[in-house]
DNA sequence: TTGACACATTCAAATCTATCGATGTATAAA
DNA sequence: TTTATACATCGATAGATTTGAATGTGTCAA
């Protein structure tokens, strides 16, 4: 995980509304054409109750960020979480950050 | 961890020089007044070639996003990495997104 | 007390971001 | 083919963020 794409991630992470979206693909209450864990557009539009460009906008940093990847069928797209994206952001945080007990380090 | 403090960690950790200050905390190349695992402004300041009011809002972002907790001896402030928060970060996203192997969920 | 130093705060400028309305594009339905 | 639908892109605007210069505040040294 290279610090630019750690940026995005963090960038994609730092806003409301697609935090908001991030929970809803982890649990999507179904509502048009969503189901299983894939999740359409026009659902998350009426989810965040913004207009479709700034839906769109905010799904294009999701999946630029790679935590969330898209599929088009027919006229839909399709979302679904990025789990390993979010692995390895993880990962690079605790490479960061030492882990909660250890010292940090003796200098 | 509330929604509202996630985001101003995220918000925290989406800019360059911020997480170039946290690598920095967790490994402490050690030039004026920086020793063990505590960290003075003025090393910050010199790490990223930004001017002195920039540092101090950057550190006062870390802070307030309770990532780096901060100590005044003397004329001096020390900082050091929060890794509590980082761990309440990891287990906020541990719940928003599902660990990698096991399928999202059965709709 | 005076001067130097470490850091915070204020202010203004430049840049970035989120948002919407309008419009474009591709696909499906009629 | 025509029309409707799902989503992307463009252009404009309001608000947030980053930054430096100037200045303020508290602490140490002389």
């Amino acid at each position: 995980m290279y610090k630019a794409a750690m940026i995005d991630i963090c960038k994609a992470l730092a806003d409301p509304a697609r935090l908001k979206i991030l929970e809803f693909l982890h649990r999507p209450d179904a509502q048009c054409c969503t189901f299983a864990d894939r999740v359409c557009a026009c659902d998350v539009e009426s989810l965040l109750g913004l207009s479709q460009p700034a839906t769109s906008h905010h799904m294009r940093i999701l999946v630029r960020a790679g935590l969330v990847t898209s599929e088009k069928h027919g006229r839909f797209i399709y979302y679904r979480l990025n789990a390993a994206a979010f692995a390895s952001a993880a990962e690079y945080f605790a490479r960061v950050v030492p882990p909660p007990r250890r010292p940090a380090r003796a200098a």
